[in-house]
DNA sequence: GTTGAGCGTT
């Protein structure tokens, strides 16, 4: 006859916890990893012999000793009983979560039939997980697609699945990549802690208020600036330049459109002044800016 | 009224 539940500790003199058994009386190593992540396998403390037992461990399956679990609290297994090392890596990704390196980003969907439209990505990509943002780029004055658009998904786990396979959408394959604008330099190797943002792909409805409105969720607006005549662009000014910094490289949805938040800078800054150091010499990496996607505005310091 | 590697702005 079954166990319920057994019981599991990280310790033998910590509290334990029940992990539910299957209807044949084993458990499965999942069901542990469920509750102590890294988990490899358990032992107990043989009350005969008083020498900790391994649990047979078959394909993922955990066999009771004896055919029997009876009242014991097994101890979970670590790989080269290294819990030290899973708690550091746990804490690692606890603080990726808070840094914001698991939020979503813009995809670009490349190779788009002519004759696909925004329903149609939408409807594709519902089935991979909730959809926040599809856009088809089209010609402004024939209306026609360019054949590339974007998506944009709720959780990172969907765009991690979206981004590694391929697409058959409305009978052609398409690539989900992450757009170039993202490409991570210009956030790694930008010091200057700006207050300031470059907030580009502005729509002509967004207020000043409305972006004051929008950014002040991440911390004091001091200062927001839309030119005039409308360029498509405009600059938020934070109270503290953490939140700025903690902005730039990312796609934020402001009145339903997605905006693209860098770094603000004035466009006659020395760059080999900002990266003496940089690998490769100064002046590559202003080639670097020069063939990137980046444009700073002209007029503005 | 076309096209098929790329990169988002009225």
């Amino acid at each position: 006859m079954s166990e319920l539940y057994i019981r599991v500790a990280e310790e033998e003199n910590e509290e334990p916890m029940e992990i539910p058994s299957e209807d044949d009386g084993t458990v499965l190593l999942s069901s542990v990893a469920a509750q102590f992540p890294g988990a490899c396998g358990l032992r107990y403390r043989n009350p005969e012999t008083q020498c900790m037992r391994g649990v047979r461990l078959v394909e993922g399956v955990l066999h009771p000793p004896e055919n029997d679990w009876g009242n014991l609290v097994y101890i979970v297994n670590y790989p080269k009983d290294n819990k030290r090392k899973m708690e550091e890596i746990d804490a690692a990704s606890v603080v990726k979560i808070k840094r914001g390196f698991q939020k979503t980003s813009d995809l670009i969907v490349l190779g788009l039939p002519w004759k696909t439209t925004e329903q149609d990505l939408k409807d594709y990509f519902s089935t991979f997980g909730e959809v926040i943002m599809v856009q088809v780029k089209r010609d402004a004055k024939t209306g026609n697609s360019k054949g590339f658009g974007f998506v944009r998904f709720t959780d990172y786990e969907t765009q991690t699945k979206v981004i590694a396979q391929r697409h058959m959408i409305d009978g052609r394959w398409c690539d989900c990549k992450l757009p170039n604008s993202k490409v991570g330099w210009a956030r790694l190797y930008h010091p200057m802690r700006s207050r300031k943002i470059f907030v580009g792909r502005c729509t002509e409805d967004m207020t000043t208020d409305d972006l004051r409105q929008y950014f002040m969720q991440y911390g004091e607006v001091t200062d927001v600036f839309i030119p005039k005549p409308f360029r498509a662009f405009a600059f938020v000014t934070f109270a503290d330049d953490q939140v700025a910094q903690a902005l730039c490289g990312e796609d934020l949805i402001i009145k339903g459109v997605s905006v693209h938040i860098s770094n603000a800078e004035p466009k006659h800054n020395n760059i080999h002044q900002l990266f003496p150091n940089f690998p490769g010499g100064s002046a590559s990496l202003a080639a670097m800016f020069d063939r990137s996607q980046y444009h700073f505005p002209s007029s503005h310091v």
